[in-house]
This record gives structure tokens, sequence and C-alpha cells, in this order.
DNA sequence: TCGTGTGACGAACAGTGTTCTACTACCGAA
DNA sequence: TTCGGTAGTAGAACACTGTTCGTCACACGA
């Protein structure tokens, strides 16, 4: 683009390179500003926020950064680097308290739920989560912290070890689930909408087909999202208590 | 193709058609087999059960039935669809037993078994499955006598109803981060060796900075995926009994 | 002042899902 | 038997994707 510029210029015959320059660039602007993976990261980041993941390509974080998507390669080795990057930034603004022996289990349900709302802040990020492990430092403090959380509580050394993986597992794998729900129906369709849908179809079932289903059409349709995951975490935090209790239980009858 | 066929051919001068045919075709080989939704998916599906699934496209879908990509879309609407499809033929051979509730526990803990096998077996499946409601005939069926398992158990109505979702979930999210791995690490590195690895980064940890973690290396590195997925069966069940035993406790203490 | 290494970047490659359009094969009615 | 409408088949093209190549400009150390 700078094609009207000519402070420097460069002329080549064959071999040789000949070089015309006439004076400092003195512009106010600044010289293009250089990208780096941090600028990248913010970018995609950004872009991931506001139009979901599935918009989000090397081309179009390059051409919001002004240059062309080969540029990117020299600091990001490629997409899945930069996926786990972004999950990386966003998963660092994880907070977990100290650990209060009285109230542990309500501490680990605040920090999951803090941690699914990070999530479904950034749409598309969880995506890039389920089958990483976290060995960038940052995460791995997280992860100590709530370990500290469960030794806490009097779970056992295994059962702590297990349960991070099956409690970070629950939390991304829903808001997957979230996600791709959301980029399916498009953003067009309500929530409360769609709920009403399926609610009828439960209520709907041919009774003679489905005996078991139809009876519980009530307790299908019952509670929203945030319900649904509420439960989930009672039946993990409940699990792994009881798990403690008895523990290395057989595995066969 | 059958350029050398000349049994019934069309010519066309503008909106003329003129057609010529000399007999019935009497060639031993069928007249090239009509297309259809199920030839489809069971291309698909064997694609991806020896190649993965980022191997399947539709185009190489459409090569293999000696056709074109654009071919498919009169049979299925969309690659979404193809993708449910294929996942709904394999869940469909999942068989639940009639409930004892001597043993229901063990019987849950089986089919969950059975199904994530059948994931294993067809890479890629799994991650259609994340964000779908299985609405076909089949998969409520098997639903159904999944919550005849559960009430047998004596399992609150509401519990089973969102323990229905929280447990294939679960199957599903492990079915998808086995299947991530596989593909990220390419199928050529080892799993005992990738499991050496990490069992020596947490044995390295150092432990000022993650005390709790570094305290907990061994029970990290303990165990297979097939522990890993047993114990998350575990808990779950512990937890929905104990959820069950007092219900509708309320979130905040 | 002169090389030179590092980063920038247009073009190109090989692939993707999907749609448009032309065409042909088939089946039932005349 | 002939015709017409329709349903199925496919080539080409569109708008993308991630990634690599080779060329190039610039800033810095000698």
């Amino acid at each position: 683009m700078p094609d009207d510029d000519p402070v420097a210029r460069t002329f080549r015959a064959g071999p040789v390179r000949i070089r015309v320059s006439s004076a400092r660039r003195e512009t106010g602007q600044p010289p293009r500003e250089r990208l780096s993976a941090d600028r990248i990261v913010e970018v995609a980041l950004a872009q991931m926020k506001e139009r979901g993941y599935e918009a989000v390509s090397m081309r179009s974080v390059a051409r919001e950064l002004g240059t062309g998507a080969a540029s990117l390669y020299a600091h990001v080795a490629n997409r899945d680097e930069l996926d786990t990057l972004v999950l990386e930034r966003v998963a660092s603004r994880l907070e977990v308290p100290d650990p209060d022996p009285e109230r542990w289990q309500e501490q680990l349900r605040e920090v999951m739920v803090q941690m699914l709302a990070l999530y479904d802040e950034h749409p598309g990020v969880a995506r890039a989560s389920l089958g990483m492990v976290p060995m960038s430092p940052r995460l791995m403090h997280i992860t100590d912290r709530l370990a500290a959380l469960l030794r806490a509580g009097g779970v056992t050394d295994q059962a702590t070890a297990w349960f991070l993986d099956l409690v970070a597992l629950y939390v991304s794998s829903v808001a997957v689930e979230r996600d791709v729900w959301r980029s399916r129906e498009g953003l067009a369709a309500d929530h409360e909408q769609h709920h009403e849908v399926v609610h009828q179809f439960f209520r709907d079932l041919p009774e003679a087909e489905f005996p078991v289903l139809s009876s519980l059409s009530a307790a299908l349709a019952n509670g929203d999202q945030d319900d649904r995951f509420g439960f989930g975490l009672d039946v993990l935090i409940a699990g792994v208590v009881a798990y403690s209790r008895r523990p290395w239980q057989s595995t066969d009858g």
C-alpha cells in the first residue's frame, strides 16, 4: 500500500540491489505496529466473543490486523495452537478461593459456575478445551488450588486426582453443548420457544411405546439450563463424597 | 461412463429430443445401483471407522460410491444430517436389559461401557452427539429402557429425567476427548509412551509452586483410560443415589 | 555504510460444504 | 409404442478453509 511513500526505495536488476533513501520517516502514524502472539490472541478472542467460533479464521484475524494470513504463522504455529492460547487466556481469569473446610462444596460449586460463565462469555473457546491437558503454569496453578479445595473436604487422594479431570470435562462439555446448540439454531431462534417445543414433544409421546418416558414428561421438561447444570454439579459432588467414603470398591460385582 | 453402451441413447438439437433405443438392457451387471440415504450412511460409517472422522467428506463418500458430491444432496440435507444419521445407526445398536432391581447399578454401568465401546469403534461419531437431542424413535426407545432401569433403582423422577442427559453427555464427551486425542497425536504416538511422559511431568513438578498437585503426582498418574472412565461412572451413579435420598436440596447454603 | 536475519505478505495449493444448472433415465398415462 | 413429467445424477463453480512457498523490505549489528 505505501506506493506513494518514496522515503526509501529498493530497485533491483538481477542480483544487484540499488537502494535510494531520502530521509528518515517522520510521519506521525506509528510505522505499522508489529505483530505479536499477544495481539493475535487478543483479536481472535474478540472475534469469537462477538461472532462465534466458526466466524474466526486465520484470514479474518489477519484482516483485522491489516495483514495477510501468512504473517500470523511467524508467531503462532497453527490454528490448533492459536485455539490453545485463546483458551489459556480465558481460563487463566478463573479465581479459586482459599479452602474453607466448612463450605468446600459450595466453594467448588462457585468455581465451576464461574468457569461455565467464562466459557459462555467466549463461545467456541470450550471446543478447544476438550482433550487438552492443562500444562501451562497458570492453569496448573488453578488446578492446584482446586485440588486443595477437595483435600480440605476430606476427599481421597485418588478420588481428588481423577475428580479434577472429571469435573473439568463436565463443565467443558456443557459449554460445548451450549455452543453447538447456539450455532445450530442460529442466533435467531429463541431459547424459550425451543424449550416449549421440546416440552410439547415429550408430552405427546405415545404412552404405549414409551411408557416410562411419557410418565416422566413433566420432569423432563422441568428446569432451565442453569438448573440442569446445577443438578450435574450436585450429582458429581455428592458422588465424589460417597465414593470417598467407600474407596476402592471393586469394579465387578 | 457408459459411452460404449448404445442400448438407449438420446440426442438433442435445441428443444428437440431424439431417442434411439435398440433393445432392453440385458447386461448381467446391475444398471448402476441407485443411491440411497442408507448406502451413503453405510459408506460414511465405514470410512470413519477405518480412517477417522476428518478423513470423511462429502466428496470422499461420493467417490467411493462412484459419483459426485452433488448427488448426495438428493438423499441427505447436508453434512450435519449425515453425521446425525451415522450417529443414529451406531447408537441404535445399544442394547438395554430388562431392569433387575437387585443389580440395576451394574446394569447401568454395563450399558454405559457398551456405549463407549461403540463410540470407540467408530471414532468421530461421538462429535455429532454433543448437542444432539435424541428424538428418533429408536433412540427414544433406548432412553425409555434406561429410564426404566433408574426407576427400578428407586431414583426420583426428577433425578431420573436429568440424569439421562447427564450420563449421555458424560459418555459422549469422554468419547470425543479420546477421539480428539487420537487425531492430534497422530496414530503413530504410542499410548503407553504418552502416559509415561505425563507421569514424568507430574513427578517433576516444583513442590514449592504446586504443593498439592505434586503430593498427588502418584494418584494423578494412576490408572488407565478405562479406570478413569469407570471412576466417572461410579461417581455419577453414587451421586444420583445420594441425590435421590435428599431430593430438592436448595442450591444456596 | 554495508550485509544479513527476521518478519511481513501475495500468491498458490489442496482441500472443504454447498448450490446451480444441464441432463438423462425411468415410470405411468395416452 | 410413444410421450411427458419428474426424480436422480453429476460437472462446474462459489466462497471459503488452513497452510506453505518464495520474494521482499526493514532494522540492527559490524
